[in-house]
DNA sequence: CTCCCGATAT
DNA sequence: ATATCAGGAG
């Protein structure tokens, strides 16, 4: 099971393969990370991108938002889907943020999970990016993935989490996620894993027999 | 567990 | 037609 040069030997692999991994989500500030993470679930990075791009230039600030009507925000915002519950969620946040933080974004995890919308996958990316601070970010391609190379037994997100805690360094946890991250987007995808084109299948057990 | 939900790939 | 995308709340 987790054997630690197994997991040492993919680690390698992956940080070989997807050097100078950043997040592909588009922002100036802390509050425009939060914002466009918000936005990513259950959306992909390009479409949230495309988003924000109209949606910052008219709404910029904490202030902005919380002063916005939701059926502005909504439209702004329709093309990443749950786009009622982001919009509630992100004025909500913002209104939050100004009475509890004066208006600038916490930068710990109690205090960010604290918000609402925001969860720990949302605030670990924002630690990890915005901040600096290094957390284990699961996502559903993290989850995917640290299954099918066994790092963790667990179905529960937050067990995988605490799971990939033990067996990556510190240092590297934020790296770590975003090289799995690319790697579901290219390699290890959900629906059809490319196995055969995949750089750490001698080191995994899970096989995908079913590519076309 | 269910609900929220549009855009894209297969 | 169905699955998936940097999830979170009730």
């Amino acid at each position: 099971m987790k054997t630690s040069a197994r997991t040492g030997k993919i680690r390698k692999i992956l940080r070989a393969r997807y050097s100078d991994v950043r997040t592909q989500l588009d922002y100036e500030n802390p509050f425009e990370l939060l914002v466009s993470t918000i936005l990513s679930a259950q959306c992909t990075d390009k479409q949230v991108n495309i988003v924000t791009k109209a949606l910052f230039k008219k709404l910029k600030t904490p202030y902005d938002f919380a002063n916005a009507p939701a059926e502005i925000v909504e439209q702004l915002i329709r093309p990443t889907g749950y786009f009622r519950n982001k919009a509630k969620n992100i004025i909500n946040c913002s209104k939050a943020i100004i009475e509890k933080f004066n208006g600038e974004v916490p930068a710990s995890l109690e205090e960010l999970t604290g918000l609402p919308g925001v969860g720990r996958k949302t605030a670990n990316v924002v630690l990890g990016a915005a901040f600096g601070i290094p957390g284990i970010v699961v996502d559903t391609h993290v989850a995917r993935i640290a299954q099918r190379l066994d790092f963790s037994d667990n179905k529960d997100p937050v067990k995988i989490e605490f799971d990939l805690m033990e067996i990556i360094p510190k240092k590297e946890w934020n790296d770590f996620c975003l090289h799995l991250i690319y790697f579901g987007r290219e390699i290890c995808k959900s629906r059809k894993p490319l196995c055969p084109d995949c750089p750490v299948t001698k080191l995994c057990d899970y096989k995908d027999k079913s590519f076309a």
